[in-house]
DNA sequence: AATTGACATGACACCGGTGACATGACATTG
DNA sequence: CAATGTCATGTCACCGGTGTCATGTCAATT
């Protein structure tokens, strides 16, 4: 690989010219800087980062920590939305910022971490963004202070700057667009109960209830916490099951996820109900993969993942731009959209008998 | 951040003593290793990468092209299987050969790639990836021979070494299945017809047919090239509309990937068909949150991006351990599994009438 | 014509490591 | 006991850039 001395030499002139016309920190006579352009073309001289960032002490480089790329897939995991959604909000702010980003992943092990942020410690980075995998709190053994980091999706008891998503916001306002569509008997299938996201939501959900003067009725309330499992379907089969039973049983069910969602339709629509018109439904995430192509398609609360990402890029950046600023002590909220879609039903009819006709059914 | 020269200070040796413990490459008294390590946890020292590969002229680091974050999400993504599956199995071996992966993204714009090169080159990349988003032939321009180039998921004419799926045989083995079940009547809702998977799956699918003695029906062959946008569901809609009006109409019906088969059961349920006793539904790509989630679970065809990932930095970590080497002259082709799950029946029954009578149906 | 200053360029040290080579102490061998 | 070899360690240059300072030219100013 060409060098600055090649080029000095091919263009006869030192190589500290050569880094002027690289850099344009100094003047440069015409006639000189087109010889110096000519032989960087000709040799394909393309200037060594690493030599620049010893000189300069600036690496340029931002860290990522995430399970984003070995998460995809697995069948352990809560295979929500995935946090490469994350990565992608933050990807975009830092490029637009001229920083590179290094995105290592932990593999799903958290033992990693440490060695990761050895690597990043080599590579001299500026500051370091750690991604979970859902909402959580944690407490991770991260650099000292001389590095700056943002948790995202995820925040600890140590003050360290951190952007979750809102939770509780998001399934209030999902649960209050059910609410203006005219039901009253709204079932919640949660995911896991110890998660940080069914408290929280339970929350919301239960103060869209309780602001439109409908009671809270514990039976209408349930939860599958074995996602991905081959059990799973059997779960929100009796889960659902129970729910009909009310009486009077609901017209719209909340399920945790897109994905709970998705596994909701088929199991209602093999028992003979129909989406939405005898059962409204709808999920958490807008993970559009889902929420779009299912059909209906799905009324959804966004869960704003990109932005996140996005906005703790923001504070990353601000917080090494000015190193005095103060840390905000408290996780930053993001709030996504309601997304309202075919599968929410304005005209709740209630359920005539447990196994229905379709015959005579319209269909639009 | 300390530097090896404080470390030798505070051991009271020599910077080269301190670089001999660091790489254990020449032999250190007992006494002076245990002193140099205590200085270096005392100052917590981690060795500059960038100091030490302009020295070694070796970086270390393996360059990454793909739109798979950007793409994650993208409304006008083909969204078939996610490309990050492809990272990942190339994430896996680079990691496990001690090479670092810098991941940049195209946005989705192919103009940006000259940019990214330009970004690797100034990070002294030993070798490149480039992972597509979906199997396409492409003319890229990538940088000259001096940096070692794989492609995933995409092939050119120049004889750059690349790793491919073996569409053809993916739903070759897939359609036997079908038949294998009973099925004689068998559609093809396929992708875009100008996509090779599409041209070669088609290929696939004669082959099977034709083995087993079943005719070819160009009507029970439709294609749905406008994915993830608002009419996709009417388009489906009408293909389906278009073979179920055949005499007889089909028994199964094969999807261009799973995505088009979760959008495929909501309508044909939406119509009164059940799944799979009056329709058998399989899909293509294994996407695990699909087709483990929908009910039933989807009979699917793996298409094998992970090991299409590992295969490709397989090749490229030999190519740089050898670079004597001859390139493969041919892409390399991946194959993947069939994945038989609940939507393939095994008992095609034929349709009575297009609008069918649930009743009576057993809950199993 | 002499002085001044802007401009263009070069010489040199230094960033943080490591390879090549040199040196000193001590043990082994004939 | 001198010659030789091994081990432990140090000196120095160099990798590829850039900051600092010096120098040489030439035009404008007095």
């Amino acid at each position: 690989m060409a060098t600055i001395y090649d080029v000095a030499k091919r263009a006869g002139v030192s190589p500290k010219t050569v880094s002027r016309v690289l850099n344009g920190d100094a003047p440069v006579s015409k006639s000189t800087r087109a010889a110096v352009s000519e032989a960087m073309d000709a040799l394909g001289y393309v200037p060594s980062h690493a030599a620049r960032s010893i000189k300069s002490q600036r690496s340029g480089l931002i860290g990522l920590i995430t399970g984003a790329i070995s998460n995809v897939g697995e069948a352990d995991a809560p295979a929500g939305l995935p946090e490469i959604y994350i990565v992608q909000g933050a990807q975009t702010v830092f490029e637009n910022s001229g920083k590179t980003l290094l995105i290592s992943d932990t593999g799903g092990r958290l033992d990693r971490v440490p060695g990761l942020i050895r690597t990043f410690r080599e590579h001299r980075v500026e500051g370091l963004l750690y991604v979970a995998d859902f909402h959580k709190r944690l407490d991770l053994v991260l650099p000292g202070d001389e590095i700056r980091k943002v948790l995202v999706n995820c925040y600890d008891d140590h003050g360290t700057p951190a952007v979750i998503p809102d939770d509780e916001g998001g399934q209030y306002a999902l649960t209050q667009r059910v609410v203006a569509a005219g039901h009253r008997r709204i079932a919640h299938l949660t995911l896991a109960p110890a998660q940080e996201a069914t408290r929280l939501r339970l929350l919301g959900y239960r103060r869209a209830l309780g602001e439109a003067g409908i009671p809270y009725d514990a039976a209408l309330v349930a939860s599958t916490d074995l996602e991905g499992t081959p059990g799973e379907h059997q779960l929100i089969w009796d889960a659902l099951n129970r729910f009909l039973q009310q009486d009077p049983p609901p017209t719209a069910i909340c399920c945790g996820n897109d994905r709970l969602a998705m596994a909701v339709y088929g199991i209602l629509r093999d028992r003979g109900y129909a989406v939405p018109e005898q059962m409204s439904v709808v999920g958490y995430d807008d993970h559009r993969l889902i929420s779009e192509t299912l059909y209906p398609a799905l009324t959804t609360a966004e869960l704003p993942y990109s932005a996140m990402g996005a906005r703790a890029a923001q504070l990353l950046l601000d917080l090494l731009a000015n190193p005095e600023a103060e840390l905000p002590d408290q996780p930053i909220l993001v709030g996504g959209q309601v997304r309202h879609r075919g599968s929410l039903s304005e005209r709740p009819q209630g359920i005539q008998s447990k196994i229905v006709d379709l015959k005579g059914r319209t269909e639009t």
